[in-house]
RNA sequence: GCCCGAGUGGUGAAAUUGGUAGACACGAGGGACUUAAAAUCCCUUGACAGCGAUGUCGUGCCGGUUCGAGUCCGGCCUCGGGCACCA
């Protein structure tokens, strides 16, 4: 038996490729195209363990597959290096984050190096490098300049133990998704950028996204989070004076159609109405008591308390219902949200779960206002049965005009919420005791009433998203610096472009001073600067970017990794983008992949860009947990280093059983057994060089089952792995073995044709094999072998034969066998007959190509 | 609570438009080789009954459509993911 030494041969085609310039990227543009990307790197300072490389594995076996396919494949590697975790790390370690990054990427790209992937290193990024950096400050630039990016005052999330500002999607379950401490609000001045003003097309343009997976759209969607509906302006009067309208206080809701049916009327506790009317409200100190508690209470709490409601009434302030006139009571509650509308609602309590359980607690009315069915009881049969209205029911289709049905729907609910309050929970309807909505449905009353607001003035159409503005400033050392300088005349002034990239000033202390300061607010020399519009003194922007900045563009880069005039020259960008293909952790959804939507379209509003949308096929990656079914972590002592995979079964061992373990996109535990199988698995086709040994170059063809075999491999292989089916692509490469092994002799056609689809999956021991068999060029230089559709074909198949659907026997038979031949067949089957014998045949179903089926009584 | 997705052997999993359920692999059991072990090779391996041929049952649960359902429809249960007082 040959010895296969992974470790020898794995060091000297890696070295060879390397030498060769072997997976050097083409720009000879008259090729398609293929740009198949990774979700690059964050390089910690724990290495990668064995789930990491998954993805590139994927990655590589595609771009391999693309390349030998004749396209011209854009398969690049960079590190997303800025953040807190290197500057947390550098702090804990003492080492200035710089040099902590360097050695981090160091240990990663040895990591990557060994499992053989084939990057083109010499597009290597890294986002802390000013030449990359440059660039993502310039698109700043032009935001500032469009006004997407500006200054805001508002409160923010804070993070005590990060010492820094967060944004939205910087938050898990409230806390802090880095430290997981809980967040605080804080008053203070910050970069914001507009994605706001984006949300509708990054929801609409999801639906460009065929080839993205549903689940990462549907997360983007939820996290978008439109609503669409009204705003409508409700007038606050001080009781004293009811004559006297001191304001109107617009409110949002979804459901304009529900107006009559308000009752009360609830602001935030933040909501700047209270202290404005302060010297109206009678009560105000218990009021601003109560204001006290909800903010002491963190984010946090208050969602968790969501229970019981809480809140205080406001005396001396009522709310006008611009529908009817009528005086509504209004409350300060936190179940109201100063982020979200305007921070007021009118509260519906009778189609509103939240503000039927307040209205229960504080016994307000609830009025119910439309209802969808009635309920009959059966005397005689004593059942109750529930019968819904429906349009087609009433008069002509769309509105109620009897008075009578209608106020037996009035009744309806009214006994619904008195009996079981989940009936009271918002629901559409027929509407009543709603004025000019009478009789019409939710729907169209929705529209109705939107209509009359409008027209009265009192309100208009409105869209509300959850998304938030991006909080876009840390004040933190590691990351990069905001290109703006202060001036006391001219105000916030962009630095000039020629000034780019404004350098991360190198310095001793970066501690961050927990104040709200940047630790670069403490470099003087820096911070004093002249103001590049005036010439006056000025002082530089000293909050730094969030770690998403760079990693919202950086693919474009790869295209064009050098250019010193622009952020990708557009030509360029023309022939390689958008991304064909990216693949990464599911993560992101939310995240990377919507601030890199949003800067994409920016880049394509201004022109620096082609397409709207970056990248056309989105897949995420399964994660690999550790053999104990836990999440692979240093806490739990579980971590699998794929340097000690590779040092002790080989790189391709490593990436066969990865890709083999299960589906691509689902989460799997970690088994060396499986790894074992993998190895022993590349043994074997090792070993087979024995049977090829004597075969002339072209040789002998083999037989024609093994052909047959080989040729429906071929095929399957190739789909599979367009597909992201890798494991049954090994599966079916399995089967071919297999029945291989078990031939005295092998063609050397059919072996080198296996090697080659092999190649993508164990890039190194095919190609050892492969040049040991005298080849001289690569096995990557060769082109993807074709099936033969002729080979393919089956001559013979076995029919199934069923009675009554149950499997009864299998036949062998020509596979175009005949319909009148298959059924005869199948008639006379000993083992048939014996289900047949004494029944009568009601008829016989014929499958062509797969079976008979006799249906007897 | 709301929105997605998924439930198949001891395990990871396969299964064109509805057409042989469990491919392939791991594990387990048995055997060959060996002084012995490792490695390698061969056989068995969904459950139950049977010496066997074979039969019955079987894709989370209940029901339906169909000659035929893992696959389609209706109603549940469980698990995973996302969002979470968003008006």
């Amino acid at each position: 038996m040959l010895n296969y030494n992974h470790k020898e041969v794995e060091k000297k085609w890696q070295e060879k490729w390397e030498k060769d310039g072997l997976y050097k990227t083409s720009e000879d543009t008259t090729k398609p195209k293929y740009f198949i990307l990774d979700m690059f790197p964050y390089p910690s300072g724990e290495g990668l363990h064995v789930g990491h490389p998954k993805g590139y594995i994927a990655t590589d076996i595609f771009a391999r597959l693309k390349k030998m396919q004749g396209y011209n494949v854009l398969h690049p590697m960079g590190w997303d290096a800025f953040g807190l975790p290197t500057e947390n790390y550098a702090l804990k370690h003492k080492v200035h984050p710089r040099i902590a990054t360097a050695k981090n990427i160091d240990t990663f790209k040895k990591q990557l190096l060994k499992i053989g992937f084939s990057y083109d290193w010499e597009r290597e990024i890294n986002t802390t490098d000013p030449e990359f950096y440059k660039w993502t400050q310039w698109a700043f630039l032009k935001m500032f300049e469009r006004g997407l990016a500006f200054e805001s005052f508002e409160p923010i999330i804070w993070c005590p133990s990060c010492k820094t500002g967060l944004s939205m999607e910087d938050l898990e379950g409230g806390r802090c998704e880095r430290c997981d401490s809980e967040v605080e609000r804080k008053p203070m001045r910050q970069w914001v950028l507009r994605i706001t003003d984006y949300a509708d097309r990054l929801l609409a343009d999801l639906d460009k996204l065929p080839d993205w997976e549903h689940s990462i759209k549907e997360m983007q969607r939820n996290w978008i989070g439109k609503s669409t509906g009204a705003i409508v302006k409700f007038a606050i009067v001080d009781c004293r004076f009811p004559n006297e309208k001191k304001i109107e206080q617009e409110i949002f809701t979804t459901r304009p159609d529900t107006l009559f049916g308000a009752t009360y009327f609830v602001v935030a506790p933040e909501h700047p109405l209270i202290s404005d009317f302060r010297l109206s409200i009678s009560n105000f100190n218990e009021v601003e008591e109560y204001m006290k508690k909800a903010g002491a209470k963190s984010d946090m709490e208050r969602t968790e308390l969501n229970k019981e409601k809480t809140g205080v009434k406001i005396e001396g302030l009522v709310a006008i219902n611009p529908v009817n006139g009528e005086e509504l009571p209004i409350f300060v509650a936190d179940y109201v949200m100063m982020g979200y509308g305007t921070g007021a609602i009118m509260a519906v309590p009778a189609h509103d779960e939240r503000d039927f359980e307040f209205a229960k607690k504080y016994n307000i009315k609830i009025k119910p206002i439309l209802h969808s069915y009635l309920e009959f009881w059966n005397e005689s049969e004593k059942t109750l049965t529930r019968r819904t209205v429906n349009p087609t029911s009433v008069n002509s289709g769309n509105k109620i005009e009897d008075e009578e049905l209608l106020s037996l729907l009035k009744q309806q609910a009214q006994k619904d919420i008195n009996k079981d309050p989940s009936h009271a929970i918002t629901d559409y309807g027929w509407l009543f005791d709603s004025g000019f909505l009478n009789g019409y449905y939710a729907i169209e009353a929705k529209e109705k009433m939107i209509a009359w607001l409008t027209e009265k003035g009192l309100g208009k159409r409105a869209v509300n998203y959850k998304i938030k503005d991006w909080v876009f400033s840390r004040q933190r050392y590691w990351g990069e610096p905001i290109p703006i300088v202060h001036c006391e005349k001219c105000g916030a002034i962009p630095v000039p472009e020629s000034e780019l990239p404004l350098r991360l000033p190198d310095v001793e202390h970066y501690e961050p001073s927990g104040t709200g300061e940047s630790p670069l607010a403490t470099i003087p020399e820096w911070v004093n600067t002249k103001c590049p519009k005036c010439g006056g003194a000025g002082k530089r922007e000293t909050n730094t970017m969030p770690q998403w900045a760079g990693s919202s563009w950086y693919y474009l880069r790869f295209i064009d990794p050098k250019n010193n005039n622009a952020l990708i020259d557009i030509k360029k960008d023309k022939y390689w983008s958008p991304v064909d293909f990216y693949v990464g952790g599911a993560e992101h959804a939310t995240r990377h992949l919507i601030y890199a939507r949003f800067w994409h379209k920016f880049l394509f509003d201004i022109g620096a860009v082609n397409y709207e949308e970056p990248f056309t096929r989105l897949q995420h990656v399964g994660l690999i947990m550790a053999e104990d079914g836990r999440k692979m972590s240093k806490r739990w002592g579980n971590v699998i280093n794929p340097n000690d995979i590779v040092e002790k079964y080989g790189a391709d061992a490593l990436r066969v059983y990865e890709m083999f373990m299960g589906p691509f996109s689902q989460s799997v535990a970690w088994s060396t057994n499986g790894l074992v199988g993998a190895r022993k698995f590349l043994e074997r086709i090792y070993n087979m060089q024995h049977a090829t040994r004597n075969m002339q170059h072209g040789g002998g063809a083999g037989t024609s089952a093994i052909l047959n075999l080989l040729h429906k491999t071929i095929k399957k292989v190739g789909e599979d792995i367009l597909e992201f089916k890798f494991n049954t692509a090994i599966s079916a490469m399995m089967i071919l073995v297999n029945a291989l092994e078990k031939e005295k002799e092998i063609s050397r056609d059919t072996y080198e044709k296996f090697l080659i689809i092999l190649a993508p999956f164990a890039p190194h021991i095919t190609e050892e094999i492969w040049s040991g068999l005298g080849n001289s060029e690569s096995i990557f230089k060769q082109s993807w072998p074709k099936y033969d559709p002729e080979l393919i074909k089956d001559e013979k198949i076995q029919m199934v034969i069923q009675v009554n659907g149950k499997l009864r026997d299998t036949i062998e038979v020509d596979a175009n066998i005949s319909e009148e031949d298959a059924k005869k067949i199948a008639l006379e089957s000993e083992k048939v007959k014996k289900f047949i014998d004494d029944k009568e045949i009601m008829k016989v179903i014929f499958v062509g190509g797969k079976l008979v089926n006799v249906v007897v009584k």
